[in-house]
DNA sequence: TGTTGACATTGACGTAACGTAAAGGTTTAT
DNA sequence: ATAAACCTTTACGTTACGTCAATGTCAACA
């Protein structure tokens, strides 16, 4: 088959304009022009464009696209099994989006209530990884799948009321760990409050708690430069301090 | 909590300028300023910020995310709504881009073939309506969950020669139908050679014939301007002459 | 056969939603 | 106290087209 700008533009959803910028800066060319300078396209043609439009569809710069389709090491079946990967991301943010916005609905309806990382749950791909943390595979690794599971629900059916005493924990919590860290001293009293203060706040997201676990937690928190970062805002260094005061606390040594 | 803006930027995933950008235009305030001019962002901030970004994942222009969200009938919930119900729209629509995909990466293989038409399903919006006209309510109503789903996995699976073979059919087909449009006598031979056609032409897509669903097929050409269109292009008003021809080939009068 | 209307062409400027310096003030950490 | 890491505004650049404008082509109808 060949097609004219505007019905090739018609078959792809595209328009004209579009079609014309393409043969511009070279990404698609028309197969032939006819006598009086029209654009034909052929089924080569088609065939490319449907291409471009994968990729464009991705977010792929057009510049890009270019690149990527006149390398010589272009391999068509290759690219398209990428896309299928990408789609398929894609698919898996949307359905993030899609129960974020559901989340938001049971918020607005007093339902439950939710934090401000998880209202931007979906919109970035960064996201997905933060989350991994969480509740992804290291978690998964320590802790099992049900306790992982679990925690997420559990956070998802908090009250308003349950927020708000979890929020206020957290900033005892965090002043405690400052003003014991300021202290110097793992064994001291105000050391000693903080582990069981934050103790007390893992349980707002553990069913089952364990000495071991919690343990493993606070080295996680020396260990991952993630969080170690959250916690060098409370003070600089004082993940180590809590590693340091949680090991009395639990009587856990290494 | 409060935010600045690299803060809030981190937290959505958007950058800093964005949200001088989005205070530029008015469609996203800070809360205050301290002393020395610094954007600073509250909780309501947070959430219209979320707001804003659920419509710019669907594609809604900035200005017109602004004109609705300042509109005093705003309602956030019925917002909402709205996004989960187009979200779940767009999900569909990734879902065919990725049987898209696969489909081509099938092609390409050699394992079966596409029209072109099929090449671009999924990009754009108004295939859906498309191909709802073909494999979609209307058709199911007419004949069957059954024989559509039949009808599209029959298409799927073609070979290069069926396909081959098809488009030699359809042509035969359209000079047919247009000769016999010239003649101006739907009893006459050409006319019913047409409907023999037809018929052939349509067990391609249908596994079971009946001289009932074809007589319907047909007159749906003449009720439904999307098909009356195509027709047209062969020869302006040859739908209505099809089934004509057809009433005299099936026998049956309405 | 002329004309009308729907196509096509190439400029050229406009636009949305930021990116990216430049030039400078503020806050925090050591 | 001085650097590092923030913040500010101003301003021009960029991508991927949209949208005229001026002009040429083609199929069809009176």
């Amino acid at each position: 088959m060949e097609y004219t700008v505007h019905e090739l533009a018609k078959l792809a959803g595209i328009t004209a304009r579009t079609l014309r910028y393409y043969d511009q800066i070279g990404l698609l060319k028309p197969a032939r022009e006819n006598p009086s300078g029209y654009r034909i396209y052929g089924e080569a043609e088609v065939d490319r464009l449907q291409q471009i439009l994968f990729y464009r569809e991705l977010g792929v710069s057009l510049d890009c696209i270019k690149n990527i389709m006149n390398s010589p090491s272009f391999d068509r079946v290759e690219a398209l099994k990428e896309h299928r990967a990408k789609l398929l991301d894609e698919k898996k943010r949307l359905e993030l989006l899609i129960a974020n916005v559901e989340k938001t609905i049971a918020m607005l309806e007093g339902r439950i209530t939710m934090t401000d990382k998880e209202k931007f749950k979906g919109f970035k791909q960064k996201m997905i990884e933060e989350n991994e943390l969480r509740y992804g595979k290291e978690a998964r690794e320590r802790y099992g799948d049900e306790a992982v599971d679990a925690s997420y629900k559990k956070l998802k059916s908090m009250t308003q009321e349950d927020y708000a005493a979890l929020e206020r924990l957290t900033n005892e919590l965090n002043e405690t760990i400052k003003k014991a860290f300021e202290t110097g001293d793992p064994a001291g009293e105000l050391a000693q409050k903080a582990c069981e203060l934050h103790k007390q706040w893992l349980l707002y997201f553990w069913d089952s708690y364990s000495k071991e676990a919690h343990m493993a937690l606070v080295q996680m928190y020396v260990d991952d430069e993630r969080f170690t970062a959250y916690y060098d805002k409370i003070a600089p260094g004082c993940a180590a301090f809590l590693r340091d005061a949680m090991r009395i606390y639990t009587g856990i040594k290494e």
